[in-house]
DNA sequence: ATGCACCCGCGTCACCTGTA
DNA sequence: TACAGGTGACGCGGGTGCAT
């Protein structure tokens, strides 16, 4: 699975939370230690975003293959019935021609 | 039993297109 | 113009048939 970019940054995601929690109860100025959180926070918030999108992609591909899936299917049908309609229309002409032939002789 | 080629389904990324 | 959804392309893992 190509989830080597996925797997990167959980990871660095993973490093990052522990940072801010060992950072939050250190002696952090209030200043920087409200801009740490904000940031963080947004940084979860993007993580989340990142996880919504891929599973709304997970799930659009799944629906896209199965619909070409049906739509093959599908083809696949038609050709069958057109091969049908072939092979008649081919005995019609011949017992036409048939029939031609009896009455010219 | 094992190695190999092939197929299938999956998750992800990148790109395109339609819509608000 | 930003955003959401659809889809082709890619790489991966698992299953299967076949030759050795």
């Amino acid at each position: 699975m190509a989830v080597t970019g996925d797997e990167t940054e959980t990871g660095t995601s993973g490093d990052l939370t522990a940072c801010q929690l060992h950072n939050s109860s250190s002696s952090l100025p209030q200043g920087e230690a409200e801009a740490s959180g904000r940031s963080s926070q947004k940084h979860s918030e993007s993580i989340a975003k990142r996880e919504l999108r891929l599973m709304k992609n997970r799930e659009a591909a799944r629906e896209c293959r199965r619909k070409k899936k049906e739509y093959v299917k599908c083809l696949e049908n038609r050709v069958a019935v057109l091969e049908n309609q072939n092979k008649t229309l081919i005995e019609e002409l011949r017992a036409l021609k048939d029939i031609y032939r009896h009455k010219v002789e």
